[in-house]
DNA sequence: TCAAAACGTTAACAAAAGATAAGGAATTTC
DNA sequence: GAAATTCCTTATCTTTTGTTAACGTTTTGA
């Protein structure tokens, strides 16, 4: 993928919290890069600070924790979603987590010294504080939902919702992943899938 | 409390975000109302429509999703916290939890109406629009440390964890709400302090 | 292309958690 | 102030989950 068609799909995404004219994302976009990562590169490392919030214009990242020398998975970006370690970004302190490139994809990134230069340009920092506080609520109400399906939920109910609502990425997702990503373990998992396979058929 | 002193913390609140002058707070102030919630009365009702935010300045709530007619709580606010049934009230949908008091409370409200309003006024829109995205940061990032610790740690860790960060706010909640809040049965809890005791002994 | 590593499933056993019920203490309600 | 309700703990039994290991398959990387 070029670096137009990325920063086109960058904008795309910008447009739908908050719109601009195309002066205004002239502005923006010199702020923004466009940069390949390599499956099984790091976007970001734990203990370092994440330097940089992006958009997925192509392929996918994992999430993950490392507790007592295993990878905890937590959460997946696919294209079209953004990626941060948030807390980091936010707070520039160290990253607790890793994220990791699924596979060979491409990230418009904007770092937080671009950030902070487009919220003081005169033309785009209204709508820079806008799209971020439009951001943060959006990621603000998938984790709220998260959260609930924990607390409310049994892991062969979220299970169940994933299949649903996730699309065919997930398939693309190795099982163990999944497991983490329900709070279970790869074994649980297969289990669950196995009683579902024999209602279904 | 009086409704002075009920403004005086929210004016407080909104300052650790963003400072206000005299003139700006006078302004901001007329948008906001005072409320009192008696003991089980509630601040949200699952299926309306939750129309304001709120920042408790006494007393506490607590957040509680009805399934299969059992109550599970899924989160608590005390005195210096915001409360809202965030999906309901940004996206004007109808809500999926009840918010009920714990104790007598105050709370300092901002309708959705009021906070459009506050938004579009000349003087304070751009603040108001910061204190919504730091506002969202603020809780995003709570969000994320409670799905990581959902997924990286045990219950007992969980309750461990709790009893040292939450202070003596803990001592007025009824157990199984807590033991909801962990993702755990009231019987689980129960072992697992009986556990911690005999460690402790 | 071939050896090594990673994956998903299954089995057997151990550990933990859920369900239910009972009992006593504390709190609420009238 | 007394009756009723709520609350926490404990015990017992059942179910679920975790752990470990084995096996065949697929993927990876040199």
């Amino acid at each position: 993928m070029d670096s137009l068609t990325a920063l086109q799909k960058f904008r795309q995404y910008f447009e739908r919290y908050v719109p601009l004219t195309d002066e205004e994302w002239l502005a923006l976009s010199q702020y923004l890069t466009v940069d390949a990562l390599k499956k099984k590169r790091f976007y970001v490392e734990a203990g370092k600070v994440c330097d940089h919030i992006g958009l997925v214009v192509k392929g996918s990242v994992r999430y993950y924790h490392v507790k007592d020398g295993e990878e905890i998975t937590g959460y997946f970006s696919f294209e079209d979603e953004m990626l941060s370690s948030y807390k980091s970004f936010l707070t520039r302190t160290p990253a607790a987590n890793y994220i990791q490139a699924l596979e060979d994809s491409v990230i418009v990134n904007l770092s937080h010294k671009n950030l902070q230069q487009a919220c003081m340009n005169e033309l785009l920092g209204f709508k820079m504080e806008r799209f971020g506080r439009l951001t943060a609520e959006h990621y603000l109400i998938c984790y709220e939902e998260r959260i609930t399906s924990f607390i409310t939920q049994s892991p062969e109910e979220r299970y169940a919702d994933l299949l649903q609502t996730g699309g065919e990425a997930l398939y693309r997702i190795p099982q163990h992943y999944i497991a983490n990503y329900l709070g279970i373990t790869p074994v649980s998992l297969s289990r669950i899938r196995r009683r579902i396979m024999k209602i279904s058929a």
